[in-house]
DNA sequence: CTGAAAGCGCTAACAG
DNA sequence: CTGTTAGCGCTTTCAG
């Protein structure tokens, strides 16, 4: 078995209390007996059982991420922000996959809760967070953040993108380009794509524009979704000359369409997308897109959940949202 | 605070014990009493303290993931299959990102094993895993699971590709697509990425043809690197006609080096990476590649610890290698 | 079928 | 500076 503080306390004859200071590099030991139990536990490869620290410390240094698909790279790049940021601070991150699945999320939060981590990163799966929140979380026992889907209820620490913003850069951008007829390629019923939503909407009156709901097609969540999406705006007697597309796959689906039916992208039909994606500048025509800084989401809920760690009182409610990046590419470049 | 055994046992005038057979469902225990205990236990929203459990099962339910880069979508399908796999059981992993240094690695290892996971799947990014190899796993006091980058010694259990045949099928391809010189960019000095490079010279030999090592250019791990790589590559007085390259990633970034130098994909290049990532169909010029079952891997990562965690013997030495399968698209297709 | 005793490995609080 | 006492919340073992 791994040696445990007992056993150097018992080989060097001190007390399991003294071992358990001069590791935690407690002040109130002599130099020389801190040296003595430093080396003997060297020595046996001696590691503390952090399970038995935190069962008394009621700290696991354990944060629980519960987000919907890893293989997304937004995902995944929000999760490698966190990570970096808890990292050097001795905090690992359990990262649960939800599917998309709302009851799957409840219960891998459940157990995150009953594992105590100490805090909680969400994307949820949720239609309304609100109703089927776990308790300890309503009740505010222990932190969470809400990223990405933002949440339809005030006093919730939540980290997101500024989505209007995002939905009228895009569409402020493609008329700049000289689109005069500008689609949407909307996401799943999330809060943030109506949102963008929004945001396009906004745009387009702003411009005199009329909002016609058949320039509006749903995309689902990944390429798939974007490619069918796009063969059906191609269908209209009047396709459009310019699609925003609510995230990077979407769009990438919505280019292979439009080039499969003969047409040439940006000069027939401007493309541009949402998240700046790791491989978007390698895509079939450079995809031109809305940078949401998903690594700096991560960082910053990290930032928010050691604030509430190292603070007794309750935090909730911080909202930031992050100003979207502009991000032009081939995709949607017409002048010049 | 959270309801507790005690509490229950309290409330119910029953001892502790009687609750916390209830609870786990152990056979003797009156029906009634379980009623009465389970019931409590909703009414309380009870969760069992996982941490204090541990303690004395020394069981955590824990797996720890050790990879260099959750944003290298190959190591998130890995992580996907594993946990999709794990969840059922009960299982969460804990994901540490190495960032492909060898000493961060180590002590998140160290971490991972204070913390008593029951298992560990680690893609090393140690030169020798040998000589690093922290205590308990050399000692075989923890199954753990090597994937992607292969071991240099016996008894370890592995899952990973027959990389030789990645190697050999894609060179091969190449071979038959007319190609008359063709270069490797090599990813890092991983083992793996030796013996892909083995699968490539033993096709040249096969082929009758001379191994040149001007053709062989080292293109670190990412698309930065294959980009480098491949402006060496041209830049020679007879650049290659086709390039097998480490990774997708790498070829994505060789692609637009190519396209920048004014050369065709696949006419005067054909290009085949590695690993068939999410959206190589959607690059500049969609990919071919070498499929590697990503998530497969991680399912198979997975089924290897719960046998051993449901297995008291020593089962080490396991070893998996998927076969690899070529998935030809345009930029290397140039007959038909 | 039920419960009392003992302890997992560690730390907080306080006494010497 | 060092050690003693008393748990953290749960399970294992064994006696009633």
């Amino acid at each position: 078995m791994a040696a445990r503080m007992k056993d150097i306390a018992e080989d060097l004859g001190v007390s399991l209390m003294t071992v358990s200071k001069a590791l935690r590099l407690h002040s109130d030991i002599s130099e020389q007996t801190r040296e003595r139990v430093l080396r003997r536990a060297r020595e046996l490869d001696f590691q503390p059982n952090l399970i038995a620290r935190s069962l008394v410390t009621r700290r696991t240094y354990l944060v629980g991420v519960v987000i919907p698909d890893l293989m997304h790279s937004f995902f995944a790049e929000v999760a490698t922000g966190l990570s970096r940021r808890l990292a050097p601070h001795g905090y690992q991150t359990v990262v649960a996959n939800s599917d998309e699945n709302a009851e799957l999320e409840g219960s891998q939060i459940e157990m995150l809760l009953s594992r105590h981590v100490d805090g909680l990163v969400i994307a949820s799966a949720q239609e309304n967070w609100q109703s089927r929140m776990p308790g300890p979380l309503r009740e505010g026992k222990i932190p969470y953040v809400l990223i990405d889907r933002m949440p339809d209820m005030a006093g919730i620490d939540y980290v997101g993108t500024r989505d209007e913003e995002v939905g009228a850069l895009a569409t402020e951008h493609l008329i700049q380009q000289g689109c005069r007829r500008v689609a949407l390629i909307r996401g799943p019923g999330t809060p943030n794509a109506r949102r963008r939503l929004q945001g396009y909407a906004e745009t387009l009156a702003k411009h005199r524009r009329a909002l016609d709901l058949n320039y509006v097609a749903v995309g689902g969540c990944d390429d798939e979704g974007g490619y069918r999406a796009a063969r059906q705006l191609l269908g209209l007697k009047q396709p459009p000359d310019g699609i925003f597309c609510h995230n990077d796959p979407i769009a990438a689906g919505a280019i292979k369409a439009i080039l499969e039916a003969g047409l040439r992208v940006p000069q027939d039909i401007a493309i541009i997308g949402a998240g700046n994606v790791r491989y978007s500048d390698l895509l079939r025509v450079p995809l031109s897109t809305i940078d949401q800084g998903s690594t700096k989401i991560g960082e910053t809920a990290a930032e928010f959940l050691m604030e509430s760690f190292n603070s007794k009182s309750n935090l909730g409610g911080r909202t930031v949202l992050l100003e979207p990046r502009l991000v032009v590419r081939e995709s949607s470049r017409r002048s010049g």
